[in-house]
DNA sequence: CATGAATGAGTGTTCATTCAT
DNA sequence: AATGAATGAACACTCATTCAT
């Protein structure tokens, strides 16, 4: 009952509730958890639940809002802003693929939220993650626009086709990476976040043949 | 009163709620889709959907177990059988993926219900919808094992890695193609199957800096 | 296709069914016996029962009122004609004991359904095992009366009482000794008909202290 | 708003829910007693009642496990300590079956359920009857066992038989006391508890032909 | 802030019965 | 006589949400 203890109880209730979640959600998706799990995981009266979230579909919203935000972030950070040589460009590249390996795997559950969970959800909640993957797509293609832009890659190819590809191949790279073929939520990575990084950018400029 | 009619209607009918389950759950969701929308749509009793299928469940299982075999033979017909030029592969690699681009155009039902589709089902199908993804990507991780025993392909990097970024650039891709990167059901492909059968194939091989 | 084919066939087939549904009746209830069950045991289609029972509630009745028809049978057989002695009385109560409890005996289904069934049925079910109750209870009291009205047995006690005691131990031992305490369909007799008998009339006329 | 407010409701409700089964139950037979039935009466809705029990089966089998204890505590108070003369024995028989009819006059529904309801639960159900039964049969064999031991009884009877038949004199006598021949659940006892429990002593000990 | 009892619309599934063939 | 596909009313159970305390 300190003056503090209202607003960071708060705070502090609202996370946990979010984070167990995103966990449960990631676990049994979206429909097969049910609001008495959350609570229950949590330790608190189902009740409690209806305080900081107005339904459960706000709480999905809110992670899948909270989550975007952040993946942005990082993939914004890899935006090329001069022209150089082909092998800036893959460092850069290998860069940006390790940044987002890497906040993927800090970000598991949110991962399996966003790219697994399907058809689930209602209409809402499938915009809310469509919106997602659709900012991801037009961040890769402003950065091989730009890229064509420097001359640094050719322009005989189709914008969009180019970047749905590109897209696909490091979206896909990184599920399989976390989770498997099979989308299973206990599959360990077994590559470290680098080397897979690495092999992405090059298949990324090269292709299967590149030296 | 013809001979066939029995055996004919049976089949027939069991085909047709397939059908339509299909494409109910491809658009509403597998949780979001009820028997009674089924059963309504075929224009038959709620109880005659049980004389087909034991359960809701047992329809996606059949569902995806169908859709795995027939998707497997396509890509299995894609196997190489003896070494080439670099020409030969593309070429054939293209074909592969315009066969797979056109079956998958063919089933845009099924794709959504095995691509999008996500953690709705319950545990049995979610496994089912798994062996297919893994099935598809051994798939693929054959036939680059056999490029690189050819001598088709270079064998420095990691078979699991490479055939992990190649179906992810394979099933991204073809998804995107159909229902865009918002998963949206009511997407039209904007390019023909050949035009992005060939980029896929040219980016396999050749990358982004690719001729 | 013989001509009495057609006759018989009926009358085989209806005894058929009627077999099988006792049995499954004792076995699982009669609400938890579906018709499905039944014609599935019989090897025949689901309409063929309805070709010879006009509702699952007939089958029963027709059960029920079988094994009534023949249960009075043998009760009636043990009315007492003229006076005797005690030892008359005892022998010849024997006699009646054994004879009802090899009736029942080879009938533990219809034992089973008659006495064990409960109230899973509706009212017309019910209606129809309670007239066989009652007519039992009447047939021993009949006997009870005409023992009295012989000075065979002392008169001070209400007939009502006594037969309801007597037909309590009767029919309540019968139960045991064909399934247990535990109404078992799978128990087994543990003593011969004849002892059980014997014992029973002893007791009827000597209580536990009877010598 | 007062303290004891929360958990006594709690209690309550499931107490009222539980008389109000036992009654249906009792009245239309377990199968045919709706849930529906039960929220009804107690004017609550039909989620409630999962809020307080499992299933349908839990609430019969809770049902049956409280009468169950409650019944053997009435029959475990008339296990004989030490030895006596016959009229004793008399004496504390007619006092354990005027309890025991008190008991079941004080508990119809029970009775009803336990001793008439059969086969139309499913096998946890039944089994729970059975336990009951048996463990009713086994008091009383425990009961004959001592007084063989203090040579109140003849020994020359199995024990089993003995406990058997005895216990049918009184589980049926009870029954059709309470309801009838006809299981009638309108029916009204004719005569008074003692009545009945002085009879039936005279009956355990002396037969038919008893002074 | 928190509780937890209560709500009630919604849905998968069962099964006796019918009927065209 | 027999088939078996089709019917549809019935029912147990779920779960997001509300609200008095």
């Amino acid at each position: 009952m300190t003056l503090k203890s209202s607003k960071e109880q708060d705070a502090g209730r609202r996370k946990q509730l979010m984070d167990i979640a995103v966990q449960l959600f990631a676990q049994k998706g979206y429909p097969n958890t049910k609001i008495s799990d959350i609570v229950a995981a949590a330790g608190v009266a189902q009740g409690t639940f209806y305080w900081y979230f107005k339904s459960k579909q706000e709480i999905v919203i809110q992670l899948v809002a909270d989550g975007h935000a952040r993946l942005l972030q990082v993939i914004g950070q890899g935006y090329r802003k001069q022209s150089g040589t082909v092998d800036d460009m893959v460092k850069s590249s290998t860069k940006l693929m390790k940044d987002l390996l890497e906040f993927a795997e800090s970000n598991r559950h949110l991962m399996a939220l966003m790219f697994i969970e399907g058809s689930g959800g209602d209409e809402a909640i499938r915009s809310a993650i469509s919106e997602t993957r659709i900012a991801i797509e037009q961040a890769f293609r402003r950065n091989i626009e730009r890229a064509v832009e420097l001359k640094m890659l050719p322009d005989h190819i189709d914008f969009a086709l180019r970047s749905s590809i590109l897209t696909s191949l490091v979206e896909g790279t990184i599920s399989r990476w976390l989770f498997g073929a099979g989308h299973d939520m206990s599959h360990k990575p077994a590559l470290p976040a680098d080397v897979v990084a690495a092999e992405l950018a090059r298949f990324e400029f090269f292709g299967l043949l590149g030296s």
